[in-house]
RNA sequence: GGAGAGAUGGCAGAGUUCGGUUGAAUGCACCUGACUUGAAAUCAGGCGUGGGCUCGCGCCCACCGGGGGUUCGAAUCCCUCUCUCUCCGCCA
């Protein structure tokens, strides 16, 4: 969510920028006719309230002293319709402003290129070199095929439909060990607090990380057993609970930045994306995904961006993958984002290189939804943190990136030396 | 699953019986000042969050777990949801 206070002293610049940066139209004439009614209802009601508040008071007091109240009950008979009435209008009015300003995305960096969409991102770094093949490379299902039957979408689809998966033996093992490994790294090198939770969670986390009110659609919602129970969703990413850990919390400065990582598996329902990446196990409904995210003073967050990134490259960097570092343009960034960088991995049997980590400065976006908050030593008012994301990395895109870059012509798969000791010791399955 | 108790400011903890000048006593923590070579101790003062109006001084509104209700007026009464604790039962 953006600041209140540029809908209002700032509007027509806001508006523009974000028509400029993120193509999204912004209701301008609508916006500045709510806030008028929003300004005048609010006063009206507030003095109406005042008036409310003065006239119990002396009732109180003439009560007190034994006085007859029957006067002042009939002075203040028709308060409280009016007040009623202007509170209801007022409400309206809010209910609409704030479903507007929950739906604006959050304004890019201005390190961020200007764009469309993907075809403008901007390329910046790219490590490791795609392997030569000697032999025609399988992709990942085929690759895995050879390992007695280690991948299996049709008992996926047995026992939940389209876009799951059962995974057995030494391809189960390594898609364990991938995450062992990640989880490893990031706390032991890197600083970062392993956390486990919940991955079912409740509307107001999700709407704190942006999720809601927008994209519900994406998500997988759990009902409760009885009618009046409160909803829950299955989370799209360990982001959401994670990050949410300090919704309503004031931090004390020295307490940022915050570091955690979780290994969670991720529901998302892919909703508009039919017939995408069908086969395999690129587009999955549930998959496994190792989290960083990071709570951080303002001052610092551009910095921790980078470093961030570098903790997901590094992982790939370990386990040899070639890959590339993208800069997302204006229009391919999510809707919460400030700046993101994407980690596009090598997958040789498509002969280009996939998404398998996305890392953003969300900036104050989400602190605000969430009154995320830290304070200053000394200071008065508590302060938004920023927060920021990033995979490292998805777990099943990473084994798809083994598998196929690692595959041998005797349908083997090689084991990289850094996850060796997460094989028991073993340098190639298959 | 059954029975009961509770949820108040950064923390602890009054107030809820019998609704009224209570945004809320008190203690701790924290900030400023005095004393001190410095610190501790002591003393004085300050110290919640969000929002509105105003050039500003400032004034006003809301918030005592969430939502709804009764009332001129609700931390206090009623309904409901959530969470916490105790006991019993069951259970990985």
């Amino acid at each position: 969510m953006l600041d209140a206070k540029l809908f209002r002293s700032e509007l027509a610049q806001t508006a523009e920028r974000l028509k400029v940066a993120r193509n999204f139209l912004l209701d301008v004439e609508r916006l500045e006719a709510l806030e008028q009614q929003r300004k005048d209802l609010q006063v009206r009601t507030e003095s109406l309230q005042a008036e409310r508040n003065a006239r119990s008071k002396s009732i109180g007091q003439a009560k007190a002293k034994g006085e007859d109240i029957a006067p002042l009950l009939a002075a203040v008979d028709d308060l409280g319709a009016q007040l009623e009435a202007a509170k209801a209008e007022l409400n309206e009015v809010q209910t609409q402003l704030q479903d507007i300003i929950a739906g604006v995305p959050n304004l890019p960096d201005e390190s961020v290129p200007m764009g469309a969409d993907e075809d403008d991102n901007q390329e910046v770094s790219r490590w490791g070199t795609p392997r030569e093949f000697t032999f025609e490379p399988k992709d990942h299902v085929d690759v895995a095929a050879n390992i007695v039957n280690g991948m299996d979408f049709d008992q996926g689809a047995k026992l939940a439909g389209a876009r799951f998966v059962v995974l057995k033996g030494q391809i189960a093992r390594l898609h364990r060990a991938l995450a062992q490994f990640m989880i490893d790294l990031h706390t032991t090198e890197h600083g970062y607090e392993e956390a486990y939770v919940p991955y079912l969670v409740n509307q107001e986390t999700l709407y704190g990380t942006g999720q809601l009110p927008k994209f519900g659609e994406d998500l997988f919602h759990v009902k409760g057993a009885t009618e009046n129970q409160v909803p829950l969703s299955l989370i799209p990413t360990a982001e959401v609970p994670l990050t949410n850990l300090w919704r309503d919390e004031i931090a004390d400065e020295h307490q940022l930045p915050i570091q955690y990582v979780a290994h969670t598996p991720c529901f998302r329902s892919e909703a508009g994306s039919h017939g995408r990446d069908t086969r395999g196990l690129i587009r999955q409904h549930q998959f496994d995904k190792v989290e960083l995210v990071w709570l951080v003073q303002p001052e610092a967050s551009m910095d921790t961006l980078e470093m961030l990134t570098g903790h997901a490259e590094k992982v790939l960097q370990l386990l040899e993958l070639p890959y590339r570092k993208v800069l997302l343009c204006t229009g391919d960034m999510g809707f919460g984002a400030a700046k993101t960088y994407d980690l596009e991995v090598w997958v040789p049997s498509q002969q280009k290189y996939r998404e398998i980590s996305s890392c953003s400065n969300m900036w104050d976006f989400q602190a605000r939804r969430m009154q995320a908050r830290f304070r200053r030593k000394g200071a008065k008012k508590p302060e938004l943190m920023h927060t920021l994301n990033g995979s490292g990395l998805a777990v099943g895109r990473t084994l798809v990136a083994l598998l196929e870059n690692n595959q041998q012509a005797d349908g083997s798969v090689t084991i990289p030396k850094a996850l060796q000791p997460y094989m028991g010791g073993v340098e190639k399955i298959g």
